[in-house]
DNA sequence: CATCTCTTTCAGTAATTATCGAAACTTCAA
DNA sequence: TTGAAGTTTCGATAATTACTGAAAGAGATG
């Protein structure tokens, strides 16, 4: 008969594999994904040398992923008192977990593009042909689109908790 | 004196190159995304020849792709009488193609992440020792998350065009 | 049933991205 | 100062992903 701690590592690490492999596919490399996940389910923060010997990861590819997680706002820099070395602790709630993802994919995938269609637009502007003119209303539509939904990443950032889920909740139940 | 539809091509190249580059960054790849902004604004819907003549790209790589973006909903495949070929047009409404793309996000994303949880949930039910309970109240939070974020994406999917854009945009000014 | 037109597949190659491992750098304390 | 402890950088390599080009497949048509 397995014991509870037995079963707990090995749920866990099928947790941080799965993770990882997930993170592949949402457009993240697996180990900032893998990290997250073993921190997310470690009751303590650990150090870059911790995570290295529990993930089998190099020195460098461990620092380069944690840093990015700090960067994301995913993780915590904290350090014990009387010890230099750095650890790493997860933010655990889940919306505000969200909150920091809409934040940054906002920053990288909305904000480029919205620069691009308002630019297209107003090159488009006042053009005569059907051509022309097709071109710019599709561009119109594009950004009154991406515009819209960048608002709503922002009211989503700067948002309490409960409050987001009651409004989607308006919108959408 | 450049001519309307001089800079009018102009312009669309440039788009269509962005929207490249953007593609890399949101995890989708870079033909796929030049594709659909070119299908985008282009008037009348093209083939797979034309496609690759325009993008400088192979033909298997247009063939992929092309079929790519059917799969998501984002292009239909359309003929012309007494024709065998295939043309290609991009749906053009945004309300439609953000509607497509959550629900294959949804799929790709969510759903393979609720699988993961609802199991580590299950197993670490009933656990005793104090790591053991963290674990599974990290893993019910971040179930009960994506389990919300789902049924959000269900409900985008099903809903009728404008209404909810307009409603937000209301509340949201 | 031979052939023409178009579509699909796929093995090989190119390009990109992730990771390693070691050296350089920084900081603190003896 | 010097060295120990820790952090950061970076060139080389591995792994992954995208793309090509050519060949095979699938219908239609005479």
């Amino acid at each position: 008969m397995k014991g509870e701690a037995a079963k707990l590592n090995e749920t866990r690490d099928r947790f941080v594999a799965q993770w990882g492999v997930m993170g592949t596919q949402w457009g993240i490399n697996r180990t900032m994904a893998q990290i997250h996940a073993l921190l997310m389910t470690n009751p303590e923060p650990m150090s870059t040398d911790e995570v290295m010997e529990e993930l089998h990861i190099s020195r460098g590819n461990a620092h380069t992923n944690l840093k990015e997680l700090v960067n994301w706002g995913l993780l915590r820099i904290v350090t014990r008192k009387g010890e230099r070395k750095e650890y790493f602790e997860a933010e655990l709630d889940v919306w505000e977990i969200f909150r920091r993802i809409v934040k940054e994919r906002k920053r990288r995938e909305l904000d480029p593009a919205l620069d691009l269609l308002e630019d297209c637009m107003t090159e488009s502007k006042g053009m005569t042909t059907a051509g022309g003119r097709a071109f710019h209303e599709q561009m119109k539509s594009l950004e009154e689109f991406v515009h819209f939904a960048s608002k709503m990443s922002d009211r989503v950032g700067s948002m309490p908790h409960g409050k987001t889920m009651k409004l989607a909740l308006k919108l959408f139940g």
